[in-house]
DNA sequence: CTGAAAGCGCTAACAC
DNA sequence: GTGTTAGCGCTTTCAG
């Protein structure tokens, strides 16, 4: 079923048929409306590859998520694709598995959907001028940045907390109610990426107070599922190392080691202390609620559309924002008894 | 930059380059590296609209996922990922908001790839025929079935627990340990939808046991989500209703619901046991562990695929599989003290 | 207001 | 082995 039948069965030209699925004017009322009959009862629907492939120029935003089931991301998506539409553009989405590649997948939704502009909820932090130039619209980093790439500051955008400078709060603020044996959670410690950065805080918190950065109190988790923040906090109790205050960089590892805490018949916040970084929805409804450094997703969010669209609309070079993180006064931290 | 420029550029044909962009034989070594070369340095991309709109038949299954935020969905799919790859198909995989319409969205991907077949995860349970016949190839329901549709069971396959008996089991738990005073929440309960399954079994269960259903301990929280599950069982203790167990339909609003009981200096399972449906790994992280009818998610994904490619390659008609849900035995489920 | 015709970029015969 | 060509289904000039 194509438009070339609709057009036969109506006894029109192709071309009115198309008028018609596309809302154009110059069509009579009366062949607007066989038209539209035959469209409903034969179920056509019009090929979206045909459509694209001959359109030279869309009013697309591409949105490429990696990483499907992060909460961080499902929240922002929705106000995501609120502003997209108030902007009169349409959004194209794109999720992709955590062993993807952002970069190839959004050049070829540039190409497939003749993009205006790139959105990415998640990529690597080590992009090379040579890497992005697959990707020839305006494009945002949404809660990354490329701290780790050679990417020129004007060529992109981005919208993100400051990693480094969170972290160092969120110890800061262990240090601050007394903790100076304050166990750490990352993903990785040297990855060039998000969790280097949030380590590089964490010592630097500790140094700025003269606490020395025990290697016992560190563990890599290697992931950032609940079962690796599970593992790594009752591995690191069963070795006995003495805490009394832990620092999980992502809030779904920290509900789990928590989890591990109270396996291990240790109270939170009593025995041990626990901060970390996001501030996901659910990690309210814990008990005790989390206490974490609350990064700005709606914020985010919509300023990654407004930067966005400046530097399609009005040709404006990359910007970088960094919304401040905020803390969540949860009650899994409290003051160490001197 | 298109096939065209790459092939001027090598001085070879269009369909050279278009044999080595697909791997096909009876191109010669030669070429076939100078092509690539040329592909590598201009950062070619093949405009796969172009690609789908020639090819007349793909070998690839779409996936057609409703609700972004899913935790259930999101870890079934790397097992229907993986059984899709197994068996040498490709999987192209699509994410709907809750308010999309999941038929459509079907339809179109089915014309515009050339499906083979397609897997829907979450959707309405009241299809008809006349809606159904825009899908031309063969489908599965996965996790929720037709139960107030008119489908014929031949034209149409789904995986799912049975959730009138699972609900109805899980008030049974309740009722073994002591307990007569259930509260239980659900989303709606005539929404001829997977909420008025389960309201349907909590009801049996009671009726079975001679307990009578009371208005007062059954809520609709208008929503699946945690802010509904909080509000709802807030609202309830408000009441002033008198309860010592509750039913949730859903594990998140389960949490949400604890948090509440919580937060109303209510014990769980001591002064309220809750169990719910699902059986998500988040719920095992919880203090309490939750205790929940475990849905066999990776059961369902792989016996989805293993049907629909019975569907595709052999013709068979529609099977209707009802894997069981098993209890998991947490911790927010205790006997009632007589 | 409406129809004919020229591609969009690619694959798959079909020739050579 | 390799090039030429005919569409895939649609939008968009350009005539009428």
């Amino acid at each position: 079923m194509t438009i070339k039948d609709i057009a036969r069965e109506c006894g029109v030209g192709i071309s009115t048929v198309s008028r018609v699925l596309n809302n154009k004017p110059d069509v009579s009322e009366e062949v607007r409306k066989k038209v539209l009959a035959a469209v409903e009862t034969n179920g056509y629907i019009p090929n979206n590859s045909a459509r694209d492939l001959v359109k030279s120029r869309s009013d697309a935003i591409g949105v490429v998520v990696r990483g499907t089931g992060n909460l961080f991301f499902s929240d922002m998506l929705k106000v995501i694709a609120a502003e997209i539409d108030r902007r009169g553009y349409d959004m194209i989405l794109r999720f992709l598995a955590t062993d993807e590649d952002e970069v190839k997948a959004g050049a070829i939704l540039e190409r497939e959907k003749k993009l205006r502009g790139l959105l990415f909820l998640g990529g690597r932090f080590n992009y090379t001028p040579a890497e992005m130039s697959l990707i020839g619209v305006p494009y945002v980093c949404c809660s990354y940045t490329n701290s780790f790439g050679t990417l020129r500051e004007s060529d992109f955008s981005s919208v993100s907390i400051d990693d480094f400078k969170t972290a160092y709060e969120a110890v800061s603020v262990l240090i601050a109610a007394g903790h100076s044996r304050i166990a750490a959670f990352f993903d990785a410690c040297d990855d060039h990426s998000i969790s280097e950065l949030r380590y590089d805080g964490y010592c630097a918190a500790l140094k700025k107070n003269g606490i020395p950065v025990d290697p016992a109190l560190v563990v890599q988790t290697g992931g950032f599922e609940m079962e690796d923040g599970y593992r790594s906090m009752k591995s690191l109790i069963e070795s006995g190392a003495g805490f009394t205050a832990a620092f999980v960089e992502a809030d779904m590892m920290a509900i789990a080691a928590i989890k591990a805490l109270h396996d291990c018949h240790k109270r939170v916040p009593e025995d041990c202390s626990v901060i970390a970084i996001d501030g996901l929805k659910l990690s309210e409804y814990t008990s005790p609620t989390l206490t974490t450094m609350i990064q700005p997703g709606e914020e985010i969010a919509r300023e990654s559309v407004r930067i966005l669209m400046d530097m399609i609309e009005k040709g404006i070079e990359g910007v970088h924002l960094r919304p401040e993180a905020h803390l969540r006064n949860g009650g899994s931290v409290c003051s160490r008894q001197l």
